[in-house]
DNA sequence: ATGCCTGGGTGACGCTGGTCACATACAAAC
DNA sequence: GTTTGTATGTGACCAGCGTCACCCAGGCAT
């Protein structure tokens, strides 16, 4: 779905001998906050290895994983204030053990010279919107019960996970969680056992995903 | 809040004598169908005058606004599928007089080469994922309420608007609209008339509208 | 006047999801 | 073992909002 933009990756840390600045290349552990709401940002992080989740929190403590960067991919939008120019309010964090250099603008502007890179660029963004839309759609027309199935389909045939970590993804608590996915289990679609919930008919869970409009 | 790229209008429109193809310069009264979720995407429109409402329809036919395009502005969501090549879901509605020129997307590409059009292009998307990130927020966390005193701050001291175009906006429907209107008018914030809302303390709605979270 | 259409008003009702206050199960640490 | 902490289960309760089924008022055409 994603096109990644091959040369990047190499003309940013290969040619670290001709560019005049050397790009910082950073690793940070699982669990890492890349940057949060308050903070300005410094500039455009390019995932190299890892995954970042960037997510929303209100200001009542809920919070809402608003989309994932997977390798190959920048997050535009904590980089986004760096063209507007506003604080964003927006949580980065890492899910796993991760790689990636973190481009200063200057360096953005340049490389954007590239069709190649633009059309990276233009390209992640075009995506992201269509995730934004996506997941405003759902919050907004969506039941509870099919955006966690959506989310379970979404994470294999066996979800390590616990339901705070899901309420989190979906902007809901933890009891709610445990509610529906009681309801998948007397239902026979899923078997859950501790932060482990195992998919049993996702044929059910995609019509569950599917149909389920707020009536 | 918005850059307006100031050259391009002329650039476009005037020197259609040095561009091979003078670009179609379309006039469309309020109310025209721009797009909607079936067709697939010709260009990316860029309004010139009036004004463009992009929404989402649920399966059920409840609406919700995205955000709206107004003069010095493109479409960027619509032209999102131009990038990645699937069918954008949503729909676009003139709500004035609208005229616009539709940039094929070849033109498009070859404009990219500007670096004045690039901080544009760049800094329409930016704001736009900022809108829709805050609309994220709002859907998941706000009450109706607070995001419905939101929107009549938005529209002036005299909303001329039914309750069924406010419930568009908002993703509900015309009777919690109605509802809700009434507790305001109870409250002395607000007069109602018909297809008519008067403000009468902005300051009360200024504060629903800030703190209504969802409790 | 009569009919018709649009916009608005309203109450009954029910579902969904959030809150609270617990009780339990399991695992690692001591 | 006990303790402590995290993950989970659960039931009572309720607020918000959507649905339904109306009704009413005003404007406009015939």
């Amino acid at each position: 779905m994603m096109e990644l933009y091959p040369s990047l990756s190499d003309s940013l840390t290969a040619s670290g001998s001709t560019m005049p600045p050397a790009l910082p290349l950073m690793t940070a552990p699982a669990g890492t906050v890349l940057f949060r709401e308050t903070e300005a940002c410094q500039g455009f992080p390019l995932v190299l290895e890892g995954e970042v989740r960037v997510s929303r929190t209100s200001s009542q403590g809920r919070e809402l994983e608003l989309y994932r960067v997977v390798p190959g991919e920048m997050c535009l939008v904590s980089s986004a204030c760096l063209f507007v120019g506003q604080a964003f309010t927006a949580r980065g964090v890492t899910t796993l053990p991760t790689r990636l250099v973190l481009m200063p603008a200057q360096v953005f502007r340049q490389t954007m010279a590239s069709e190649a890179f633009r059309d990276f660029v233009l390209g992640l963004f075009a995506a992201r919107m269509a995730d934004l839309t996506g997941l405003i759609e759902a919050v907004a027309f969506q039941r509870l019960d099919s955006r966690l199935a959506a989310t379970l389909l979404g994470h294999g045939s066996q979800v390590r996970a616990t339901h705070q970590t899901l309420a989190d993804e979906l902007g809901t608590v933890r009891e709610i969680v445990t509610r529906l996915l009681h309801r998948f289990e007397r239902s026979g679609w899923v078997e859950l056992s501790r932060e482990c919930i195992t998919i049993k008919d996702s044929v059910a869970l995609r019509q569950v995903a599917a149909q389920g409009s707020r009536n």
